[in-house]
DNA sequence: TGTCCACGTCT
DNA sequence: AAGACGTGGAC
C-alpha cells in the first residue's frame, strides 16, 4: 500500500524521526536472545523460522530452553525433517499449541523434501508453509532476508495503538494498525528487521501492557496516550466471555511389570498427536463413558485441575483395569517415569500427584 | 484470588 | 469469520 499520510496526528517527516529514536534505543537495548546473531552475521533462516514458531502466543523466556534443545537435537532443516513425529512432540511437550509443533514437522519436510532445504526469501511464498500466517512470513521475510515486509504482532499493536490513541476496539482494528505500522516500516528496506524486533523488545519491556514505563520509551514525546495520560486505555479489547468448567475422569493402569497404561492420542483436536493418558472426554458433565475395553476400577480421591485457554478443566484421577493380552491403538505399556515430561501439562500435573500418592 | 498477556494460525 | 487451540508468569 502506498502511504503518504497514515494520520492526521503525526505527519510522515515526524514518523521518520520517531522511528530513527526507536532504532537508536535498539542498538543499546536489543534483548540477547539465542536466536539473534551479532550484526553483520548472516542469520540462518532455519533457526529464525524455529524460534518464531515458538515465540507465537509464548514469551521469549518459556522458549529459550525449547530452542535450544530443538537446534542441539535437530540441528538442519534436514534433521527435523527426518526425525519422528512422536520426537518431534514430546520435545513441545510443555510449550502448548500444538498444532505449531505438529506444523513444524510439517513444514520442515516441505522445505527439505519439495524446496531443497531452502526456505523460500518472500512473505508470499513463505505463508505458504504450513503453520506460517501473516505475522510469521513477515517476520522471517524481514530477519532472515532483508525484505520490507510490515511486521505486526501483539506488541506492535499495543505499541501503536497507544501511539495514536487508537478508539477502535480489538480485533476490528487490526486494520487500522496495519496501516499504522506500514507507514513506520515505509521505505525502511533491509532495516525492516531491526524494526520489527525493536518494536517487539519495547512491548516486551517498556510498552508493557500494564504500567509501562514511559519514562524508558524513547518515542515517549509522541505518544498519544501518554499526553493523554490513558496509557493503559489502549489497545481497546472487546469484551472477555466466562471460562467454561469441564470434568473427566483420567485412568491409572498398571501392568505386572509396574508400567502404566499411555495412550497416542488422535491428530487432531485438543492435544492433537501429543501423549496422553486413558481418559473419558471433557465434558460438562461429571459422568462420561470411560472406553470400553477399561473395567474402571475406584476413584483415588485425587483431583487434577488444569486451565486451557476455553475451558477449566477438572480431572478426577481412577484406578483402573484391563485385559493384558488385549490393548488396543493407540495405547501401550511404559514406564511412567519415562514419559512424564512427554506428556502435556493437564496428564503430567494428574501423573504428578499419582506418582506422589 | 482472578485477569491478562497473547494476533497467531487454522478452519 | 468466529471459535479452537496451551501455558506460565506478572500483578
Amino acid at each position: 500500500m502506498t502511504v503518504t499520510q497514515v494520520s492526521d496526528k503525526v505527519s510522515v517527516k515526524d514518523i521518520e524521526e520517531y522511528r530513527g529514536q526507536l532504532l537508536d534505543w535498539y542498538d543499546q537495548h536489543e534483548r540477547h536472545v539465542p536466536w539473534r546473531i551479532p550484526a553483520g552475521e548472516t542469520p540462518d533462516p532455519y533457526s529464525v523460522w524455529l524460534s518464531e514458531i515458538m515465540c507465537q502466543q509464548t514469551t521469549v523466556q518459556a522458549v529459550i530452553p525449547y530452542y535450544t534443545k530443538f537446534l542441539e537435537i535437530w540441528p538442519k532443516v534436514e534433521d527435523l525433517a527426518a526425525a519422528k513425529q512422536e520426537d518431534v512432540m514430546a520435545q513441545w511437550a510443555g510449550l502448548g499449541y500444538y498444532a505449531r509443533a505438529r506444523n513444524l514437522h510439517k513444514c520442515a519436510q516441505v522445505v527439505a523434501n519439495d524446496l531443497d532445504g531452502q526456505f523460500p526469501d518472500t512473505q508470499e511464498q513463505l505463508k505458504e508453509l504450513p503453520g506460517i500466517g501473516d505475522y510469521t512470513s513477515a517476520a522471517i521475510a524481514a530477519i532472515a532476508f532483508g525484505r520490507e515486509a510490515v511486521v505486526v504482532d501483539g506488541n506492535v499493536e499495543r505499541v501503536l495503538a497507544r501511539f495514536y490513541a487508537v478508539e477502535e476496539a480489538l480485533p476490528k482494528a487490526k486494520t487500522t494498525l496495519k496501516v499504522l505500522a506500514a507507514g513506520f516500516y515505509n521505505g525502511l528496506g533491509a532495516e525492516a528487521g531491526h524494526l520489527a524486533q525493536a518494536f517487539m523488545d519495547l512491548g516486551a519491556n517498556v510498552c508493557i501492557p500494564k504500567a509501562p514505563r514511559c519514562m524508558l520509551c524513547p518515542i515517549s514525546d509522541g505518544c498519544e496516550a501518554r499526553k493523554l495520560n490513558r496509557q493503559t486505555d489502549f489497545p481497546v479489547k472487546g469484551a472477555k466471555k466466562a471460562r467454561p468448567q469441564r470434568y473427566g475422569q483420567v485412568f491409572f493402569i498398571k501392568n505386572s511389570k509396574g508400567e502404566l497404561l499411555f495412550h497416542r492420542r488422535d491428530e487432531k483436536g485438543l492435544l492433537g498427536g501429543m501423549l496422553g493418558l486413558p481418559s473419558t472426554d471433557w465434558g460438562t458433565k461429571k459422568q462420561i463413558a470411560a472406553p470400553d475395553f477399561i473395567d474402571v476400577d475406584k476413584p483415588l480421591k485425587l483431583k487434577a485441575h488444569h486451565v486451557f485457554t476455553h475451558f477449566d478443566l477438572e480431572l478426577e484421577l481412577v484406578g483402573a483395569s484391563v485385559d493384558e493380552s488385549y490393548v488396543t491403538e493407540g495405547y501401550f505399556w511404559s514406564d511412567p517415569y519415562n514419559e512424564q515430561d512427554n506428556l502435556p501439562t493437564a496428564f503430567k500435573k494428574a501423573l504428578k500427584l499419582y506418582l506422589n500418592s
